[in-house]
DNA sequence: TACATACAC
DNA sequence: TATGGTGTATGTA
């Protein structure tokens, strides 16, 4: 009943190598998984995974059995999804931005002799984040560092310089609040921005607003005649002309333009790279930023066939708030795309909760949240005493 | 209400 | 030697 084979399995899902994350395609898994597992078993934490999975398997059982109990109920699904359809909203630009590998990449930029060897950040009891060089060995955040050096030997681990990542945390949010003043962060390295009434003024910008030097910092190019006032911090003391030293970049006028020029002025100010997304809602932002990382970005066209193409085959597991649990139980429903997910409403919401099957059904549609809300959340950020570690902002 | 689970960073 | 800390949301007893 037990069955040595069954639990194996099923403990590799909590404790195997997550690659699902840039920068990890191509692993040898099996191999890496046979150290992670020989460095963890018998250890009070393997026992308690192994419990935990065990109870998974069994809500698994549990939806299964009831699964062929069901009769053939009707459910106004049809009529749900005709509603959601209707309130789709489309106007809105949503960007999420997210550093790649971001405590790794200060540090390297720091430390020029780390730059071409694996390296993380953190401890031997725990990473919060590995650069590229080391994400080839299978290393990665939230592995404890000494399960690390078994997968890398060579493997440079730098302790945690938390003080130095909030104050470059402060440089890329002046650059977001230029694009976005009510930008809502969702830690040191990440942010969702709203983009829409940028857009609209941009529009309107001469291309000297959207002008930068390639060596100077975050300051559009100044010539000599147009509305200097908008200009507060740029110096005054030494206007530099196009063609005089640095190369000049002119940005348009896209969302894709803009973002360009963002990242490009966080590349200027921080010597660090951001990937971004973009897309008519927070939740596409989100997966989007993904796709291109690092040092790039993607973006959705505000339509509703570009926003279906992009979701159809698009892993569940890739949607912010499907965590493993969710996404090893819709395996067990034979659902791992969206477009699967779709599919399967009439059984979902049978087997889940009203907001768990009404989230899967939002999430099969391409439809998230189009305004960002900074206001709940800011009483609870200014709380924080201290920052929670980010464990994947790669 | 209190506690547990899932998820995010 | 060693597998984080904190907040939010949701579900259940």
């Amino acid at each position: 009943m037990d069955g040595t084979a069954d639990s194996r399995e099923g403990m590799l899902s909590r404790m195997a190598l997550n690659d699902n994350k840039a920068g990890m395609e191509g692993l040898d898994r099996d191999k890496i998984n046979n150290i992670i597992l020989e460095a963890s078993k018998g250890s009070r934490f393997y026992v308690n995974e192994v419990k935990k999975e065990q109870q998974v398997n069994e809500r698994i059982g549990k939806m299964m059995r009831h699964k062929a109990k069901l009769t053939e109920q009707q459910i106004q699904k049809a009529q749900l999804s005709a509603e959601l359809e209707m309130g789709r909203e489309l106007g809105r630009v949503i960007v999420h931005v997210d550093m790649d590998a971001f405590y790794a990449a200060v540090e390297m930029r720091d430390c020029p002799e780390l730059k071409d060897k694996p390296m993380a950040v953190g401890s031997m009891s725990m990473l919060s984040t590995s650069n590229y060089h080391a994400r080839r060995y299978g290393v990665r955040a939230a592995m404890p560092g000494f399960i690390a050096k078994k997968l890398c030997p060579n493997l440079v681990i730098v302790p945690l310089n938390f003080d130095k990542y909030t104050a470059v945390s402060e440089q890329v949010r002046e650059v977001f609040a230029a694009y976005d003043p009510h930008f809502l962060p969702m830690s040191l390295d990440e942010a969702y921005l709203d983009i829409t009434e940028h857009l609209h003024e941009r529009q309107h910008w001469p291309e000297s607003m959207r002008s930068y030097k390639s060596c100077d910092n975050e300051v559009p190019v100044e010539t000599d005649n147009l509305s200097p006032v908008l200009f507060e911090d740029s110096p005054s003391s030494s206007p530099s002309l196009p063609g005089s030293d640095g190369k000049v970049e002119v940005f348009g006028t896209s969302p894709e333009e803009a973002v360009r020029e963002m990242r490009f002025r966080i590349e200027q100010k921080t010597s660090l790279t951001a990937s971004a997304g973009i897309a008519p809602n927070m939740m596409l932002a989100k997966v989007c930023s993904d796709k291109n990382k690092p040092n790039g970005q993607y973006s959705i066209l505000p339509e509703r066939q570009a926003v279906m193409d992009f979701i159809r085959d698009l892993p569940v597991r890739k949607v912010s708030g499907i965590g493993k649990v969710t996404e090893k139980m819709l395996a067990a429903l034979d659902i791992f795309t969206c477009a699967q997910l779709g599919q399967q409403m009439r059984v979902l919401s049978l087997l889940f909760s009203e907001t768990s099957w009404h989230h899967f059904l939002q999430i099969s549609l391409g439809l998230g949240s189009t305004r960002i809300e900074r206001c709940v959340t800011l009483p609870a950020l200014s709380i924080r005493v201290t920052e929670p570690l980010p464990l994947s902002e790669m």
